[in-house]
DNA sequence: GACTATTCATAAGT
DNA sequence: ACTTATGAATAGTC
């Protein structure tokens, strides 16, 4: 690989050097991987992340478009799990488990993530569909300060997304009413990290509950996250 | 859209018309959609189906690449349901649904899918090894470093994988006679590990012209299918 | 089901 | 984290 990395390396400079150009490459660009186990930790985690939020997204747009229902569980090398399901985790899981087709949908876009316990059949499901129409117009340049601030799974959580949490509560009380009304098509979620404490409330919320999720709002997509802190302290996946 | 359509049929045809180069374009290539349910059936469901399988190849990369655990459900909106799972689907979900990340998970990638009702427990568990073998054969022979050299779930998983290949083996047996009843299509797992689709049976499949299943090796990743054709009758999702 | 032409996702590099 | 060049996924067609 070194030597690989060497090629590349001077194939760049090759280009600045004997090219006379404004347009200067000032990276390879992405590089054909194969796909087998990244053995060096950072870059790991990197892709990790990329990746779950790409498959996120994937899977939030095949809800879209084809109206499918779709639950997907990641847990990560270190534990931690994330989550992403529409209309909710549950019920598409519930409903795969029990081999059960009847019930309509609801619509909403959730997402949760791991908990010490049993805590999860009740949490939350909430859906985005505000932050989704919201979104889908200015989509873009969101999802930067959305991201900002540092791998949020990766660190004990803390006071993180004040402003966004208080705007996404907000935008739930708009949803709750919207929600009725709604079917389909939304997602949307981003992610900030949830105390944990947020999440612990609600034994049984109904269906409406609110409250303690939290949300990832980073692109157009529904992510999910991680409530439970209980395991935060390895700091990492 | 069908002055977009035509707008689009003039740009080629003027391409055609007015370049005169060997290379002609013949179609228009991807075109940019906006993220909203589709409309057209037949569309919709063409969709789907791509994306599905792109869904679970992502699902699988991210697998192999980060040493993750994943499980995925997919209903389809005709109500099918195609599920991935690595190491399975039930492994994953069961420890989601009691937070409990003790235990060690099986050492396969699975895929099961939907059943009328609750055989479910029981879907089978078969693997097409078979196809696996056969494509591993001319494709890439890295599966065993990978799974071998990576423990996919790093940390509190351990040695597993012996007794569970073991198993495995048996289950292929099964496969073997069921596969040749039914099933719907599925994808083959590359490289990676140690592939292993599962997918269920169903005792009672109606006519439908679907076929069954149709292993589908197109691509590097393992993918799910339907074994359960109780809803064929709609003909499609 | 197979093919392009494109858009989209992302591995590297900064 | 942000950018960029490039590998991949895939919409439209046949």
């Amino acid at each position: 690989m070194s030597k690989k990395t060497l090629h590349l390396y001077l194939s760049r400079s090759v280009s600045l050097s004997t090219m006379n150009n404004k347009k200067v490459k000032t990276t390879q660009g992405r590089q054909k991987i194969d796909i087998k186990k990244i053995e060096n930790i950072s870059n790991r985690q990197v892709t990790f992340s990329k990746r779950r939020a790409g498959l996120f997204k994937k899977a939030s747009e095949l809800c879209i478009l084809s109206g499918a229902q779709v639950a997907i569980i990641v847990k990560s090398p270190g534990r931690r799990t994330f989550a992403f399901g529409h209309p909710n985790v549950d019920s598409v899981i519930d409903r795969y488990l029990a081999g059960n087709n009847s019930g309509a949908a609801a619509s909403q876009t959730c997402f949760a993530s791991n908990y010490p316990s049993e805590f999860n059949e009740h949490y939350a499901q909430i859906s985005k569909e505000l932050e989704f129409e919201k979104k889908r117009s200015t989509m873009i340049e969101e999802s930067k300060v959305a991201y900002g601030g540092g791998l949020w799974w990766d660190e004990p959580i803390d006071g993180l997304g004040l402003a966004e949490l208080e705007q996404y509560a907000a935008a739930l009380e708009e949803l709750k009413k919207n929600v009725a009304m709604r079917a389909d098509e939304l997602m949307l979620v981003k992610a900030a990290s949830v105390p944990s404490s947020m999440f612990a409330m609600n034994p049984n919320v109904s269906s409406d509950g609110l409250g303690d999720y939290v949300i990832d709002q980073a692109n157009d997509f529904g992510d999910s996250i991680v409530p439970i802190g209980y395991d935060f302290g390895h700091g990492h996946l």
